[in-house]
DNA sequence: AGATAATGGTTTGTATCGCAAACTAGTCTG
DNA sequence: CAGACTAGTTTGCGATACAAACCATTATCT
C-alpha cells in the first residue's frame, strides 16, 4: 500500500493555479460564483497592482471572465470562474490529492 | 459544516515548500533519509544545473543539508533532511490539508 | 468654485526566481 | 595525450510576484 514517488505528479502541478494568490483567487470564485474587484482586495489583502496582475494572468490564461461595468457613476470590476477556470481548479484539486498520498505522514514516518 | 476561506492560509503557504521541483527534493529525502545528487538527478528528471540551485536554496533555508565527500575517486553529494526541514515538510502538509478543506470537491459544488 | 481626498483600478519598475547552457575540475578510455 | 565521460557549479536570461506610482473619475471640504 506505500505509494512510491512519481516526480511527474508533482513536477506537473499547474503552475497558473499552483501560485498561492492565484488559487485563493479561484477558490473564492469557486464558491461564490461572482466576485467584485474590491471585494477580492479586501478580503484576499492583496495589493490592488498584485490582484490586478494576477486576475490578467487567470483571464489571459482563460481560467475567468472579467467583466467591467458601473455601478451608478464608479467602474466595477467583476470576476467569474469560465469552465476552463473550474476543471482547472478541479484538476489542480486531484493532482494536489495525488502530491498528498506521497506526503510522509509525520506519525508513520 | 461548511469551511469559509482563510486567505491567509492560502497566501501562508511555505514558498521555499511549495515549488514543486523543492517539494519534490524534500518528499524524496522525507522517505528515503538520504541520497545522492545523480539519484536525484535520474528520479527528477531535473537538469544538473536546476537541481543544484535548488538544493543551495533549500541548504540556505536549512531545510536539507549537504555533505560532499568522494566514493573512490569520484566526487559524490549527499542530502538529507535536517530537523528543520522535516518541521517544515510536516508544517506544509498541515498547510496543505487546509488548502484542500475549502477547494470545492467537484460532485457537491 | 477650486483644492483635496477618496475610489477603482492599470501600468511601470524592480528584485527575485526557475531554468538550461556553458563552464569547471577531475577521471577514464583508446 | 586527445577525447569523452562524470559530477557537479556558475552564469545568463526570460518570466514572475509584488508594490509604488500613476490615471481617471467622483465625492468632500472650505
Amino acid at each position: 500500500m506505500s505509494h512510491d514517488i512519481q516526480p511527474s505528479d508533482v513536477l506537473a502541478l499547474d503552475r497558473l493555479v499552483h501560485e498561492p494568490a492565484r488559487l485563493l483567487i479561484l477558490t473564492v470564485l469557486a464558491s461564490a460564483k461572482q466576485v467584485e474587484f474590491t471585494y477580492l482586495e479586501k478580503l484576499s489583502g492583496l495589493s490592488k497592482g498584485n490582484l490586478s496582475s494576477h486576475m490578467s494572468k487567470l483571464e489571459a490564461g482563460g481560467l475567468i471572465a472579467i467583466k467591467k461595468r458601473f455601478r451608478g457613476k464608479r467602474p466595477l470590476t467583476e470576476l467569474n470562474l469560465t469552465a476552463a477556470g473550474r476543471k482547472a481548479l478541479n484538476d489542480y484539486r486531484q493532482q494536489l490529492i495525488g502530491v498528498m498520498q506521497v506526503l510522509p505522514k509525520p506519525d508513520q514516518d
